[in-house]
RNA sequence: GCCGCCUUAGCUCAGUCGGUAGAGCACCUCACUCGUAAUGAGGUUGUCCGCGGUUCGAUUCCGCGAGGCGGCUCCA
């Protein structure tokens, strides 16, 4: 992505001493800088440098040069809305990936036709080259000169800790207070409160576009006031600009709800309620496939295969303390069994009964339905489970945020010693099999214990992480580390995926419980006869089929590979008389268990071409007077390419042995 | 849940400044029987998301609800 090449390093003489970070790399012949690493801090290109001073150029394409362009961006943007909207109050406009943001107080909510007038209204500050010149303030002044500014007085307030979390260390976070002042001229055009850096001009902004509107709370906090927030894209080229744009195309081209529709996959029936997908009978042939391969593979790697009700009574997830913690996840439970008397007092208490949002208390149960020995561990119970979560309705996305879905959900119980050997064989299964089904590209994030929040003893953590750091670490992909992302009861590893198209994806999670094992006193007894507790192992490989089907849906752009394609095969007569010729073929190919279809309908034959490859069927078998003479068909690939002249039984044994390649 | 936008045929979308609607594709019928991404002609299809209000009259205006989209917050 980033256009990092070894930028130029310098080292300010006496002579240089006095001069900006600018004039240097200019002297130097240096024009790709959008600021200057001066000592290792960013700075200005107006920045006064000593002598001795290590100057390094920031490309526009590095990742610190476009953050730096498109906090720039930010400031226009801002300046925009206060030059179209007066009276404006400004949040924060940091940097985010791939562009930038800025947040407002507006008198009414921004419409599409703001948004163009403001974006209309950037490009003609970025034309008048306003300067942006940094100025230090104390906070007395800046209290002054933002009186009008209540969130930016927030910020002055909040100096002294602010976070990278809320995005506010954009505007405060350096060790003393800034003002960037736009100029033109001389003349002060406007102002912000902001720690910088920035390009030297408005018109080193070399390419941006507004995207939408959104709303967002002031710095991220529900009890906080809603802001307008708008959005917008930055880069160091119109190329780099279209670049993003046109991955943007693409994603929007291959979104899995789209593609859901338009292959006739699934839908999410009104009738049915918000996040609750069915899958119609091309859909339901890919997640069988899908599910038949994990299957198997679950059967190679040593896994038992268990079944568990989709409803409980409370009373369990007490036990799990999911009631105690995430009851608002869940859906309400059913009242069942109370009895009344003829005045309606309570004659008999009812049953809370839930729907599960998850699987472990239940595998539970299976663990500790009786005696359990060490000859037994490790234990692994898998079962494809539907789980039902309250999902709030505004995060209810497609297949990838659903309010039901089935995990492919196995719990491992074992102990202790032989954590490390089960995790390790665990990673290189999920691994295998993520690649089986076609992701090649990984990294691992090692989500540790949040010190405040957790339970059990500090050294059983800590010989968990490192066993999960050691196993992590022995797949040679690359570790993020993810400090204070574990859930209270165990550290996890998550494996992350990239797309074709380059997008990140948390596939699978492997995580250590030390929470639920205690609350079901689960116990096997060891060899020296003492009863001992299991240390036990969430992990789903998919995490959800549903969400795992869109995943590949996407990565696939719908053409998924043979293997899992919805129909194989389309036989296409050039001719109705040739109908039966292929008809024969697919009964061939259907005794082999492939997917096969034969276009019989009095569309013509490129139609029927046109038909199947907006169906992105693999493979086409054509066939008119030419194949039969010979026995033989037109093979045809999704790609458009073809073999002329196979013969039956040598095109049938391909699409097998396509098949069974998993291609 | 919060903010904004949206909801018209199976799909994508026009349209009605308040007088109950249309295109393309899909589907159906007929003709065509054709060699590599759309043969032609004809036809069917709508509680204009639902409920209430205003009005002589509401798909259109207002309110409430449902669903969707984009974010925010959340994601055990």
């Amino acid at each position: 992505m980033s256009t990092d090449t070894a930028p130029a390093v310098l080292t300010v003489t006496a002579e240089q001493a006095g001069g900006t970070a600018g004039e240097l790399l200019k002297a130097a012949g240096v024009k790709d800088s959008a600021v200057a690493r001066v000592g290792g801090e960013l700075r200005d290109l107006a920045h006064v440098v000593a002598e001795g001073d290590v100057v390094e150029a920031v490309p526009y394409g590095s990742e610190d040069g476009r953050a730096v362009l498109r906090h720039s961006a930010a400031h226009v943007l801002a300046q925009a809305v206060q030059d179209l909207f007066p009276g404006t109050r400004l949040g924060i406009g940091p940097p985010v990936k791939d562009g930038f943001y800025y947040d407002f107080l507006p008198e009414r909510p921004f419409t599409p036709e703001d948004v163009a007038a403001i974006e209309k209204r950037m490009s003609d500050i970025v034309r008048q080259r306003q300067r942006f010149a940094r100025r230090v303030v104390t906070e007395q002044d800046a209290r002054e000169e933002l009186a009008d500014e209540p969130f930016k007085l927030e910020l002055i307030g909040l100096k002294a800790n602010s976070s990278e979390d809320d995005g506010s260390s954009v505007e405060v976070g350096g060790g003393e207070l800034t003002v960037y002042d736009n100029l033109v001229g001389e003349e002060l055009v406007w102002k912000d409160l902001c720690r910088g850096p920035h390009l030297p001009t408005t018109r080193d902004i070399p390419a941006f576009r507004l995207m939408r509107t959104a709303a967002a709370y002031w710095r991220g906090d529900q009890a906080n006031p809603m802001l307008q927030r708008v959005y917008g894209t930055a880069w160091e080229s119109r190329d780099a600009l279209k670049a993003h744009l046109t991955m943007l195309e693409e994603a929007e081209k291959r979104d899995h709800r789209r593609l859901g529709a338009e292959l006739d996959l699934f839908s999410f029936p009104d009738e049915i309620g918000s996040g609750l997908a069915v899958f119609h009978p091309k859909g339901g042939v890919v997640r069988m496939a899908m599910e038949e391969y994990s299957r198997r593979r679950h059967v190679e790697e040593g896994y038992d295969f268990i079944s568990t009700p989709h409803i409980t009574k409370g009373q369990l997830f007490e036990t799990s303390g999911h009631l105690e913690w995430y009851a608002e996840g869940m859906y309400p439970p059913m009242q069942l069994d109370a009895e009344l008397g003829p005045d309606g007092e309570v004659r008999k208490p009812g049953q809370d009964y839930y729907l599960k949002p998850m699987n472990c208390p239940m595998h539970n149960l299976v663990f500790r339905s009786r005696g359990r020995s060490y000859r037994e561990l490790p234990l692994r119970l898998f079962e494809f489970g539907t789980v039902y979560r309250y999902e709030k309705s505004g995060v209810v996305h497609g297949l990838t945020r659903a309010r039901g879905f089935t995990q492919d959900d196995a719990h491992i119980y074992c102990t202790r010693e032989q954590l490390k050997d089960e995790l390790s064989s665990l990673l290189t299964f999920v691994l295998g099999l993520l690649r089986d089904y076609g992701l090649e590209d990984f990294y691992l994030e090692l989500s540790t214990k949040d010190p405040v929040k957790y339970v059990g003893a500090d050294a059983t953590w800590d010989e968990a992480t490192r066993t999960l750091e050691e196993v992590a670490q022995e797949s040679g992909l690359e570790l993020v580390p993810d400090p204070g992302g574990a859930a209270f009861y165990g550290p996890k590893i998550s494996v992350q995926a990239r797309d074709a198209i380059g997008r990140t994806w948390q596939m699978s999670t492997i995580q250590l419980d030390f929470n639920l094992p205690e609350r079901f006193e689960l116990e096997y007894q060891a060899a020296d006869g003492s009863r001992q507790r299991p240390v036990m192992i969430h992990r789903a490989l998919f995490g959800s089929i549903e969400r795992f089907f869109a995943v590949l849906l996407e990565h696939y752009a719908g053409a998924f590979p043979a293997w899992l394609a919805p129909v194989q095969v389309v036989g296409i007569p050039v001719h109705s008389d040739y109908d039966g010729y292929l008809l024969d073929i697919a009964k061939k190919l259907k005794a082999q268990g492939i997917r096969v279809e034969v276009d019989t309908s009095d569309d013509r034959m490129q139609k029927k071409i046109r038909t199947a490859q907006k169906a992105k069927v693999p493979f086409m078998l054509i066939a008119g007077e030419e194949d039969i003479s010979k026995g033989a068909v037109s093979f045809r690939y999704r790609d458009g390419t073809q073999e002329n002249g196979v013969p039956v039984d040598e095109a049938v044994a391909k699409v097998v042995q396509a098949a069974e390649d998993r291609t």
